[in-house]
DNA sequence: AACGTTCATGTTAAGGTTCACATGAACGTT
DNA sequence: AACGTTCATGTGAACCTTAACATGAACGTT
């Protein structure tokens, strides 16, 4: 009854009095029919509103033009602006996206990880940390589950070249060194910082990045004023609390990334505290927020958009799914710092919490950076 | 060869000595299966890494567990807000999201809607906008072959009742008339607008409940203060450009939404203008940054979430698909005005472009609003 | 010994598309 | 009249899973 209404390539062929065969010749664009022919099937396949069965043909041994994407937190901008640069690749080549978002719940991911197995997907992209998190070695299994059907599959972040995975790897050293040098310039020298979440590769990789630009510049971060924290605001929140509450603040602040970054200014400047005056704050990634933000974040950033680019590219790589390519490739990109209204010149002893003026009215950006990659 | 590798229903009967029916009923949980047997099938599933085909599946009757979901945009911070409210129930039902971004163009809607439809999705969740900005009755045509199907469709925003689509609407009239009332007894009456994009329906809508809102309340808004804009930061910025070169700006400006709003504070603040000091900047929506903003922005708040969550709802609701419930359904949601920083008492005559305090310690907000909705 | 129940098997078919291969008609060229 | 080319048809099979139905073995109960 409900199946009945949908039509079928025996339905168009019947329709135009030709063999199924000719229906499907002119579906797939293969030569061997009269134009003449060709219009008329075209015809009746509008006519009749006929689509061609995608599990039909994925069965058939086509693969689903589809990748899945599993990303740990769709409100965090970082990931909408990747995706963004996943999907702008993918369309061009016919690919959907089949997206997903694990809340960086490993059990989640799990289920991810089945579903897009199980709907025969032509590439997966998945999240950051999602390997390293992964204790029983369930999503090793998957890896290679995909492999096997030269499935390609790209993460970002980790690489791992046991695994028949390709890695989109950001080299954040040398941005974060400038960073660094950044703010000792400005004259800081009791430095705090948000960490980011443990367990996460990414956060591993970010706080050895920074304590080791300090420590080559000859001024090691001090341990104490290392805090806990997370990716999303209320880490930065949460952190800009502590410090406040420290007898002697830091007058610089590294959040683990923009997000923490925005939350600790929103914190601080509740706390009657001026962003840069008072206390400078550096954020990380350049989501596309952190240049409007009031006061605008000088940031480490990332090629997001270029970052999901890379990925989907990856994943139409013949190269990529063919399993004798085992050993895991990596795709570098590099991080950047982009100096904005955030950061400020040290004023030890910040001044008590008296109000004054904010001298933030020229736009002041020292990279050109880049944000427009419209199609 | 390839394909070879990938584990079938036949390969786990042959490794456990069973025949495909068996396992075909442990794989659905069919009843009639000895549990040793149960056991030993899952055994050799797992030993085998066996994933049922959903392709197979699909094509034998079943509903492929996907529903399609196409945003115009998911780097506004609005849509993923409603992503992560459809996705939510959609994973307690087991279904997964086809995610399609169409960047406010038909030609991208449209391959889309044949790429959903060709997979066989067990729903549709569309963009607000999208069957307005239909021109040629393509989009009709593609709901009513969704229909055909029982393939329930969900809209945002525009009510088509002659349509087989259930559509989930926001009513911001007494949010706007609260937000209008909340301008008014600021002081204001020159009070300017940032349009959203022509052609979309929102829009019209928006723009209509605004006006009705101060013609109701007796002050009707200066057409010559309602200007061109869209729904993204640059739209505010351009917005603020042209309020600041007239020869008297207004007082408060209402944006397209909150994204509008940013970019209008952004743009004001560089030309030296405080908010709210010397301007009130009013924004729609409420998405999840509009708190964190320095300054953080009054809005006329859509339960974003819960839209999300209405919709998926909707699509797993059996009534929905059922084509004898022709006539489409609408379920309503209301807006709410949420008063934070952006927005302050008027000062006729805006002072000189000196820069003196800002009262913004305490955080103030005026209603509870609901951003705790994690699962 | 007869009976009913439980568990598993085997057979056959269907779902829509694609592919390989053989067949054949229409046409123009030699 | 023989030949090659182009376009279309027909047959049969494959992809993997599910369903309906008949069959049958093993078991315990009466």
């Amino acid at each position: 009854m409900s199946r009945r209404s949908i039509s079928t390539m025996a339905d168009v062929a019947r329709a135009c009095g030709v063999s199924i065969q000719t229906v499907s010749a002119v579906v797939n664009d293969r030569p061997g029919i009269s134009d003449e022919t060709r219009l008329r099937v075209r015809a009746a396949m509008s006519e009749l509103d006929y689509q061609p069965n995608q599990q039909a043909r994925t069965l058939r041994g086509y693969k689903n033009p589809m990748v899945g994407v599993i990303i740990p937190s769709i409100t965090n901008p970082y990931f909408p602006e990747l995706v963004r640069g996943i999907e702008d690749v993918a369309r061009r080549s016919g690919h959907g996206l089949f997206l997903c978002n694990d809340d960086y719940d490993d059990a989640k991911a799990r289920e991810y990880f089945s579903f897009i197995r199980a709907n025969n997907a032509s590439g997966l992209i998945a999240s950051p940390g999602l390997v390293a998190r992964s204790v029983d070695g369930e999503i090793e299994r998957q890896i290679h589950a995909f492999a096997r059907r030269n499935v390609p599959v790209v993460f970002f972040g980790e690489q791992r070249p046991e695994l028949p995975v390709t890695s989109i790897v950001v080299d954040a050293r040398e941005a974060t060194l400038d960073a660094a040098r950044h703010l000792l310039e400005l004259g800081h020298r009791r430095i705090g910082m948000i960490a980011p979440p443990v367990g996460l590769h990414v956060a591993r990789e970010r706080v050895r990045d920074v304590t080791e630009a300090f420590a080559a510049l000859g001024h090691p971060l001090d341990s104490e004023l290392i805090v806990a924290g997370g990716f999303d605001i209320e880490a930065g929140r949460s952190g800009a609390a502590v410090f406040m509450a420290l007898p002697q603040m830091p007058t610089a602040i590294l959040a683990s990334n923009d997000l923490a970054a925005m939350g600790a200014i929103a914190a601080l400047q509740e706390g009657g505290l001026l962003v840069p005056r008072d206390v400078s704050v550096l954020g990380f990634d350049d989501i596309p927020f952190a240049k409007v933000f009031q006061p605008s974040i000088t940031t480490v950033a990332q090629p997001i958009y270029e970052l999901g680019e890379a990925a989907m590219t990856a994943i139409l790589d013949p190269a990529v799914g063919d399993p004798t390519d085992m050993p895991g490739r990596s795709i570098w990109l590099k991080a950047e710092l982009v100096v904005r209204q955030s950061t400020g010149p040290c004023r030890e002893r910040p001044a008590t919490k008296r109000k004054t003026a904010r001298s933030q009215n020229a736009p002041r950006e020292e990279r050109h950076d880049h944000e427009d990659h419209e199609t």
